[in-house]
DNA sequence: TAAGAGTCACTTTTT
DNA sequence: GTGACTCTTA
């Protein structure tokens, strides 16, 4: 009765013979439904395997009456090979799919019920886009509204709670159902009432006020949700679908056809689902329609609770005790215990971490035990216990490793792919791949290059700007071309550039002038031909002007593949790459780049420049990766994983870095991506346990060890900071007794290391340009507070701003300033040329918009629509709450020039004087939340040595005043009107006393900084990591030069 | 115990 | 921009 070609009949009946007790049971017991509880390593797809070879043998049943559904492709892969060494090509009969794969074969049958041929999958970007354009014409009032910069967070977390939506199958009504459910029993909660009497609130009363912050919460979940049905029509619109939808599709045609469900329930007679715990809602549900058909349906899943990773896309334990509980007459139960892949050692140390666990399935069917027992004969004998080391910071926790791994390896006590490096976030290895690959460690790691981070992509994308902008309005891009003409692409000494761009700074200042910019300056250069009289500087820049206008002109007459092309091409940027040592690599980069523009272009082929522009912005924003492979992730190397991707392989050595608890229990990460939930939407109020999902995540990556685990945690990070080790480490320690050891590099490798890394940034400096011509540049120099903010912040990025005066580009935050401070300015004028009588809101905020639609170059067409709404949302409020209170006895828009102090000149413009006689009350509008200003309203102290700017603003206002001699005012107070609202219909003015001890600090910042920029000290940058100037002179200066940090800098 | 201010960080991944 | 945690104070 041999039904597998005689072979294989040899290899299935080997399989079976290899069983042990428990797996024979879970392979043998064919009929009805049984529960497998597979732990690591415990043999789970060659049950599987076996299982189906020996349905085949014992019942009639053909192979394509099986259903095998796996979680991945991978699985799926794995298990079809598995079976056909088991049983030969009969395996190729079975019905396995992944759970999306098997849906889509039942869209295909029934392709004239679903009718849904021509839609496609939607990309990442698209998602996103789709979302943006969801979000952005909600009315004001909205709670998911943006008004502010062109990331909404809003969006991710629409984003993610429409997944999830799909994942559980749920309904609008079913969700505002739950919303008011949980909001009416809220009063009926412990956490809702006051506990203990006080002045404001006795025993037993409500807590109003976080009655109302929970509502709002679930108001907005509930705004959310009653918007899907318009996103389903945008989707349907777009001919888009997301793999959940296919689910859902089925669903809902077995729901509602009983042919095509019955069609299904009666071509399979038996079903197996691996990997069962990472079933979402609607799977199970799948699930669960094709095999109502039975009263006991020959079902078979497997899985293991403790490696549940996966709640964030949805995954349920629970699944798997309902399975239980709802086929608890005749379910057959088998649990695995024999391990073959690890010792005993590792085993006990996973089991006494996975222990603390409450949520397990032996805590509640208290008859099964899981403890694993190591059944491989090699590794039965050996004793080699895990361990646990601490190294004094990340640095020397890469390097020891590194150098453990070359031991390894040169010793050929394994091969390369034998070894693991697990993580739990990418970024915890971005500096340890650097070292790896500069000690020649090949690395196998499945993450690829994000070529939108590059910083030679990033050049070439500011030239593609710069030709946008200036194509579309002449001379608005110069703040790019002055960073352009530094490109090493180009050929052109610093200095010349800065020159150059002062000039025109100098032309433009005189308004008799007609203007002019960078760009017409470099077209007009003379000649073409280095000779007598013309540098070879001045003939690069010519042919560098002559290659720009070109681009321009082309930008509006071909294709966005030609452009790029040419850009390529004439701008010296493949030069440039067949000249540098990296240049495969860099080729690979500019391929990759065109490939995305020839695939964006071949979607749309009317895409502009613009337009792709502002995809690749929305990209970067969002950290949706233009991926790369590196080459040097090679299949033979070093395996870097991360926890979860790591579930299902297993290695020799594995080296679980990083255990810290800011990494793997701090629950501070949770929650910026998803809506506060209520808590009854399954029916047991049942919420995953964030604590214990990272101790099985944990306990995974421990089980990936067969015979050497080294567990590895930092005491501090690369700088001073002090961090503690994850709670799991103390509970392993505590559960097997295991010592943990401190090791550490030597100090030169390390410092060589943060060298390598960056971590330790050498402060940039500049080379000047001409000692005299800066003279003249700052003969009629005077100090304002915003030159004085600049210089103390960084002096390059004031030589650059205020000496050299690139033309800079006015943000979208400091141009709604603007508007605003127009508005009010002319509100107030309007009020003295009125008879003292405020014009009405409705003219106030004509003039708002009146402002805006003038200088609608300042804003980008979303931009410009935001912040008109959000202009119109604060502006009336802010009146009403003001317009009976505002003393009318004022000046507005005040210059005050010819100051000077200490020998130094300084001058000011003043928002507004308020008057009570001579008596004055300067006010500063202040547009941005009151929040992020607070710490600039703070004097110095402790580490702050300079004090916040609106501090030294306010101070500087009031020296100012002091000291002009014309009108005799008397300053007495600074003031700072928030015009946002700090609450609902809150505002805040802060009032800066202001102590002599202030204004001597002050007087020595004015004095001793007027002294140092006569003296031309503007070389040495601050060297932050977010100052965009320092980081443009790490990027571009041909001959920078660096200096250590020295301890006065460093504050 | 309650509430306000200050501080810190912004995954993981499959179809 | 948001929220969650910690610290301080009453």
């Amino acid at each position: 009765m041999a039904k597998f070609p005689s072979q294989y009949e040899l290899a299935f009946q080997q399989s079976l013979e290899k069983l042990n007790a428990a797996q024979k049971q879970a392979v043998e017991n064919i009929e009805g439904p049984v529960l497998v509880i597979a732990g690591p390593g415990t043999g789970k797809t060659q049950i599987l395997a076996t299982r189906i070879g020996k349905i085949l043998q014992d019942t009639d049943t053909p192979a394509h009456g099986i259903l095998c559904l796996t979680y991945t492709d991978t699985g799926r892969v794995e298990m079809r090979n598995r079976l056909f060494n088991i049983i030969g090509p009969a395996a190729y009969r079975v019905n396995i799919h992944t759970f999306h794969s098997f849906c889509n074969e039942v869209i295909q049958d029934n392709i004239s019920y679903f009718g849904r041929q021509s839609m496609e999958a939607i990309s990442e970007l698209e998602e996103l886009e789709l979302f943006n354009e969801l979000l952005k014409n909600l009315p004001i009032e909205s709670r998911l509204k943006n008004f502010k910069s062109d990331i909404n967070y809003e969006v991710k977390k629409v984003i993610n709670l429409y997944a999830r939506y799909k994942k559980e199958n749920w309904s609008v009504e079913f969700m505002n159902q739950k919303i008011d459910s949980y909001l009416q029993d809220l009063p009926t909660r412990d956490e809702f009432i006051y506990k203990v009497n006080s002045k404001n609130f006795k025993k037993g009363d409500l807590k109003v006020g976080a009655i109302k912050e929970e509502t709002e919460k679930m108001e907005k979940l509930r705004e959310a949700v009653n918007l899907y049905p318009k996103y389903e029509a945008l989707m349907r619109e777009k001919r888009r679908y997301t793999f959940d939808d296919m689910i859902l599709w089925v669903l809902k045609a077995f729901e509602e056809n009983n042919n095509i469900l019955l069609n299904y329930q009666e071509k399979y007679l038996y079903f197996l689902v691996d990997e069962f715990q990472d079933t979402s809602g609607s799977q199970k549900q799948l699930l669960q329609y094709l095999i109502q058909y039975w009263e006991a349906p020959n079902v078979f899943v497997v899985g293991d609770d403790d490696q549940s990773i996966f709640s964030f896309q949805d995954a349920n334990v629970k699944n798997i005790t309902d399975f239980a509980s709802e086929y608890a007459n005749g379910l057959h139960k088998v649990v695995l215990t024999e391990n073959y892949r690890s010792t005993q050692n590792i085993l006990d140390a996973a089991k006494s971490l996975i222990e603390k666990n409450k949520e397990r399935f032996v805590n509640i069917d208290t008859t099964l035990s899981k403890d694993l027992v190591a059944a491989k004969v090699s590794l039965k004998e050996l004793d080699i216990p895990p361990q646990i080391i601490e190294y004094p910071n990340p640095a020397n926790e890469a390097i020891c490793i590194a150098h453990k791994i070359e031991e390894l390896i040169s010793s050929g006590r394994t091969q390369p792919s034998e070894i693991a490096v697990i993580f739990r976030n990418h970024r915890q290895v971005e500096d340890l791949v650097n070292y790896f690959e500069k000690k020649n460690i090949r690395l196998n790691m499945k993450r690829n290059i994000n070529i939108l981070e590059l910083s030679f992509v990033n050049k070439i994308l500011t030239l593609l700007e710069y030709i946008a902008l200036e194509a579309n309005k002449e001379y608005s891009g110069d703040e790019k071309l002055f960073e352009i003409l530094h490109f090493a692409f180009f050929n052109i000494p610093p200095i010349d550039i800065a020159r150059l761009s002062r000039q025109v700074a100098q032309k433009n200042f005189n308004w008799r002038n007609e203007k002019t910019s960078l760009r017409r300056a470099i077209s007009e250069e003379e000649s073409a031909v280095p000779d007598l009289f013309n540098t070879a500087e001045t003939s690069e820049l010519k042919r560098i002007s002559n290659v720009l206008e070109e681009l321009i002109k082309a930008s509006n007459n071909v294709t966005l593949q030609v452009l790029f092309e040419v850009v390529i091409r004439e701008a010296g940027i493949l030069n440039y790459i067949l000249n540098q040592p990296d240049k495969p690599w860099l080729m690979e980069v500019i391929t990759c780049l065109f490939k995305f523009i020839k695939s964006e272009t071949h979607k749309n082929p009317d895409i502009t420049l613009q337009r792709l522009l502002d995809m690749i912005k929305t990209m970067k924003s969002n950290n949706i990766r233009l991926n790369l492979e590196k080459v040097s992730a090679s299949a033979d190397g070093v395996n870097l994983v991360t926890a979860h991707s790591s579930k299902g392989t297993e290695y020799e050595y594995v080296f679980l870095i990083g255990c810290n608890k800011n990494t793997w229990d701090d629950k501070k990460s949770s929650g910026h991506y998803d809506f506060s939930m209520p808590d009854n939407l399954t029916s047991d109020n049942y919420v995953v346990d964030e604590l214990e999902e990272a101790r099985r995540l944990f306990y995974v990556a421990m089980t990936r060890a067969k015979t050497h685990l080294a567990i590895s945690y930092s005491s501090n990070d690369n700088s001073t900071k002090v961090l503690e080790r994850s709670e799991f480490v103390g509970e392993l320690i505590e559960g097997t007794g295991i010592l943990e050891k401190k090791e550490h590099a030597d100090e030169n490798t390390v410092s060589d290391y943060l060298q390598l890394q960056y971590t330790n940034k050498p402060i940039p400096e500049i080379g000047l340009i001409d000692k005299s011509y800066i003279d003249k540049i700052l003969e009629n120099y005077s100090l304002s507070v915003t030159n004085l903010n600049n210089y103390l912040e960084c002096p390059i990025k004031f030589y650059y701003n205020n000496v050299i005066r690139i033309p800079a580009a006015m943000s979208e935050s400091m141009a709604f300033g603007s508007a605003v401070h127009y508005t009010l300015q002319t509100l107030f004028e309007k009020m003295k040329t009125n008879g003292n009588v405020f014009p009405s809101k409705e003219i106030m905020l004509e003039d708002f918009d009146r402002f805006m639609d003038r200088n609608t170059e300042l804003f980008t067409k979303d931009q410009l629509n935001r912040r008109k709404d959000y202009g119109r949302k604060i502006l009336p409020p802010y009146y009403d709450f003001y317009v009976g209170k505002w003393n009318k006895i004022v000046n507005v828009e005040v210059n005050i020039r010819n100051v000077e102090v200490n020998g130094v000149p300084i001058n000011g413009k003043l928002d507004k004087l308020e008057f009570t006689g001579k008596s004055v009350n300067v006010v500063d509008y202040k547009t941005g939340r009151y929040d992020n200003a607070r710490k600039k309203l703070k004097p110095p102290s402790g580490d702050d040595k300079i004090g916040g700017d609106y501090w030294r603003q306010a101070v500087f206002y009031k020296i100012l005043l002091d000291n002009e001699k014309y009108n005799n005012w008397n300053a007495v107070s600074s003031e700072f009107d928030f015009v946002e609202p700090v609450k609902k219909d809150e505002y805040k003015t802060e009032k800066i006393t202001i102590t002599n001890e202030d204004i001597q600090i002050v007087l020595g910042q004015i004095t001793d900084t007027w002294k140092k920029i006569q003296n031309h000290e503007f070389s040495k940058g601050c060297g932050k990591d977010d100052c965009h100037w320092c980081n443009f002179v790490k990027e571009n200066h041909k001959h920078v030069i660096f200096h250590e940090t020295t301890e006065e800098e460093e504050a």
